[in-house]
DNA sequence: GTCTATAGCCAGATAGAC
DNA sequence: GTCTATCTGGCTATAGAC
């Protein structure tokens, strides 16, 4: 498996999801996807037949990666506790290296309202009801203190997710490189997780 | 001050404003500024003289609404816990009535990494320095837990201006309504403040 | 200030040779 | 499968009448 291997099409897979990852769908140009996958424009065409077409090729990859993460939150047999340092950490390393994954996904999302109908009404699509359940088990318990389920779940997320949608907003606050604001997110693995434990946990 | 009074360029920003935050610079067309704004597509050039112009009014104008409510808790006297408590419920109840402005915001800021720069060397551009020191104190005298004023900072943002960025995708797991998502944001006015003093507090 | 008409460009898509 | 050349439409921007 050498570079020459590799096809035109996976070729063209990976310079769009660059391309489009940067620019979004209505910034990005075919002819710039073609220049970074160093083959000819009209390839695109051949393979994917049209801009939408490979756009959509590339939204679902990018989706299909981040939704089995929060899956493990809504829908496995975890602690509450053991799945927000989890995913704190897996996330935050994951999202590291693919620091434009999570603004590409929320910007289409905002542009296209139609395409979050077509997720949820896929199989593979989470359910939150064994989530509600936990929480609702361990506030009744006393284990945590009381919080709704969808609350508690949309803090996690915005924790974690923030910092790479906000990220140049947020270097511009606290005024750091790109390389201190990695280190800054590092911190936040852990950090993130204790912040919310702190916060439901019993005295 | 009829609706008649509302002069054409007034009519043009608000239009811009409206089709900007939907589209994003790249999406926006001026047609449709133009036929948002019921008059004539040549005028947004007579006015503006550019799409790119008439993009970095709209963009200034919303930046500025956004601005002076997140240095009310960087650079004034008030407690910490006061500063958080009031940010959250007024900054949620802003956003409820203007929910594109983040999304907006944070889009072209990533687009554009020389907009941080240009805001970041405007004078009204707020401080961390003020913010760190009342953090670096509270948790010297044991006030407050142990945190990093930056990682405190970043929370409190991402808590609550996250579920207005993601609020397609948080919709969609959460499985509501606009409307019914709309008593979930309300209830996060107060509810976030507590999650996040209930995190630092000392016990 | 406001309109019509159009210049000029650029991007997506296709035809057709090899 | 891959290339060059080109069509076609849409978009920003301007010229010029009123």
């Amino acid at each position: 498996m050498t570079a020459k291997n590799i096809t035109a099409e996976e070729k063209i897979l990976t310079a769009a999801k660059r391309v489009f990852e940067n620019k979004g769908m209505a910034g990005a140009r075919m002819q710039e996807i073609a220049d970074e996958a160093k083959i000819n424009k009209s390839l695109l065409h051949y393979y994917y037949r049209s801009k939408q077409k490979l756009f959509e090729a590339v939204f679902k990859t990018a989706f299909n990666k981040l939704a089995p993460q929060i899956n493990t939150v809504l829908n496995s047999d975890l602690s509450i506790c053991y799945k927000i340092k989890n995913f704190s950490d897996n996330y935050t390393t994951f999202m590291i290296r693919h620091p434009y994954l999570p603004n590409f996904i929320l910007q289409e999302l905002n542009r296209n309202p139609d395409f979050v109908k077509e997720l949820i009404s896929s199989k593979t699509f989470p359910s939150m009801k064994n989530f509600q359940n936990q929480i609702r088990d361990a506030v009744k318990e006393n284990k945590i203190r009381p919080i709704k389920a969808e609350q508690l779940f949309i803090n996690i997320l915005a924790l974690n997710i923030f910092p790479f949608v906000a990220a140049p907003l947020i270097k511009g606050f606290i005024n750091t490189t790109d390389i201190e604001y990695i280190k800054v997110l590092e911190e936040r693995k852990a950090g993130v997780a204790n912040f919310i434990i702190q916060s439901i946990k019993i005295n």
